[in-house]
DNA sequence: TATGAATGAGTCTTCATTCAT
DNA sequence: CATGAATGAAGACTCATTCAT
């Protein structure tokens, strides 16, 4: 059932879950490539044959997460149907609900975070950061101009500036979650959402 | 004038700033012990009458710009004065404002949040962090809950929960800030708190 | 034509060849097995079917240029005609000559000293630059013997010393021609060789 | 009797001496500098306060080596005098004369040659031995033309020609010497020296 | 026969930390 | 107090060699 091509990408694969999770435990600078070899349960040269250097192996595993969380926010946001409101209320109910999933390896974001600011991969992974957030703003800011236009929210809004502010919020619930046991996101979330929208909506009359 | 008790004083301080700008610009596992000494224009070996280790040294930075960060939030909380609504707004506006000189050494912060993830010192970071986010939320909560017992806005609010929203999302400014050159915070902070007001006063009827 | 017997011995001169060509170009110890598979458009695996080590495929590059310079000498020294002088003459004329075809290939002579002085192989090309010196001397010494004999050369000359400082000069040459790019050697050992066949002649009285 | 100053001075001549003894033995590439440090009987951290990399301490193996065969060279040449034919030919024995204390570390010599013609190094190092020939030839070039300006010496010689065989029959002496137990160059070199002036002076009429 | 994926021994190099001066 | 020479543990990376296919 197992065509040869494949062996190549399973073996890739296994590599970046391996790294994934050192690096998550332990920080860039604190896991060996042979702590990945080993959790992989292969030879230290082996990590060689897939990737060129820990730095490339650290963007990919970049890479493979950043996949794996925009997965589940593109394909809520084709799916989206109902009012303005319910639309952008429910993009943002999916993306806090992967909290549960994120949790378990939400330390390679910060590990991210501090390669974009001063490692000598910064520029890769500043470049990538800027973008990803630039795609959550735009759904959302769409999803706000979407609501204008109907008529739903209010007029005088600067999506751009909302999106922003929205988008930031999520990550940073997340932070917060991570960093307090008991930070229950989904729920800072709901209660965020409500004010939010009273904010946004035209004042009915 | 200067007691000689003050040199040590200076001394460590001079190390702190060196070291604080080596960590900004190449982090903490790319800034030898060496580039700081250099920096602070001491010998290597001078940092250790001052500092333990490099952890300590690092963690010491942490408190250092903790310490900068917090003292106009702090400054500013205790001469807040007018209505709830003016109270937040200014607070959050002094927060934003800081940027500018946050600026330069925001690295450090993603630094720092890498150090809490999954570094020897996660403890140490993580209990500060939570004890800082701790500390702000509470400032936003009282105020939120001083907002609702005059009546100005609504009782149905979670102080707690606004809060935790709310300081996370000056933090994600920040981020999105340092991620793009042309990201103003605060003008983002401005409409994000109008449309935030909004969702957060009693309908006046 | 093609006898299968004659396969093997194809891909083992491919091999030497294109062995010859990397370990010329980056040394012995700076050419990986990997590039002369490449090299020769086989597979890695290929070469050990061949050579049992690198050690072993590099000696017997070794062998393979020797023999192919070599087989010059050779070939000259046993048409030679005429006087003894003219002889000599001949065969060192021969040897500069051959500069030209070795000129590309002469860094493996400086990798085969060096794997002489100070490698595990040290004895087997040890023992071969001895014997290979020891021909050329040989030939020289009777060549220089002829001379005496015939009375055309001093009869206190030492044949064996003579020869050895003509062999080597020749090769010094090389040298120097390799080390600079406007050396002519050819030219130059016209020169010497005027110079030490009047002092090799016996004084015409 | 020692000052402060000297003591890197004498470390890093420490570590030559015992690098240039492990590469003599063992080559280059077959040479770790922890072998170097143990010899020097220092750490292996140490070797690199006092010289950059590996490629750098072979580099000033060459340099001290190279400062060490000169300088005999250079006070002899210094103060020849007599005849054109006694200068030029005191000028030989004394290098030739080297031979005994060139023997222990003429290994390194064949190591600098491979370095020349195939490593990393090579531009340094073609470079250097680009000189280092030309120096030589130089003064042999030299003497010999004062020898034809006396009249001592044939008019008819190219001196640079001469000068550049005979400069490398010093050198090809030793190589065989190298590769011979019995090979005794000084006796050679006299034997090759008489023919060599003989066809160098003026035939007496 | 040919291959190339897998391997781990071996290397260079860095750097936090110590300590004699 | 301040220093910086010395150190060795630790880690990224290379590559000759093997072996299952």
């Amino acid at each position: 059932l197992t065509t040869p091509g494949n062996h190549k990408a399973r073996r890739r694969e296994q590599i970046l879950t391996a790294a994934a999770h050192c690096f998550a435990a332990k920080g860039f600078a604190g896991t060996a490539v042979a702590d990945i070899a080993l959790k992989a349960g292969i030879g230290k040269g082996t990590v060689y044959e897939y990737f060129s250097s820990k730095n490339d192996l650290f963007f990919a595993v970049f890479e493979w997460y950043s996949r794996r969380i925009e997965a589940a926010a593109v394909i809520s946001a084709d799916t989206l149907s109902g009012s303005a409101r319910q639309r952008l209320q429910c993009f943002g109910r999916v993306i806090i609900r992967q909290w549960s999933e994120i949790r378990e390896l939400f330390s390679l974001v910060m590990e991210f975070w501090a390669a974009a600011a001063a490692s000598q991969m910064q520029q890769r992974f500043k470049r990538a950061f800027r973008q990803a957030y630039n795609d959550y703003r735009k759904i959302v800011a769409s999803l706000i101009r979407e609501g204008i236009e109907r008529g739903e929210f209010r007029s005088d809004l600067d999506p751009q500036a909302i999106a922003a502010a929205v988008v930031g919020t999520w990550d940073a619930l997340f932070m917060q979650a991570w960093f307090e046991e008991g930070f229950d996101p989904v729920q800072v979330e709901r209660s965020f959402a409500e004010v939010l929208f009273r904010g946004l909506e035209r004042s009915k009359s």
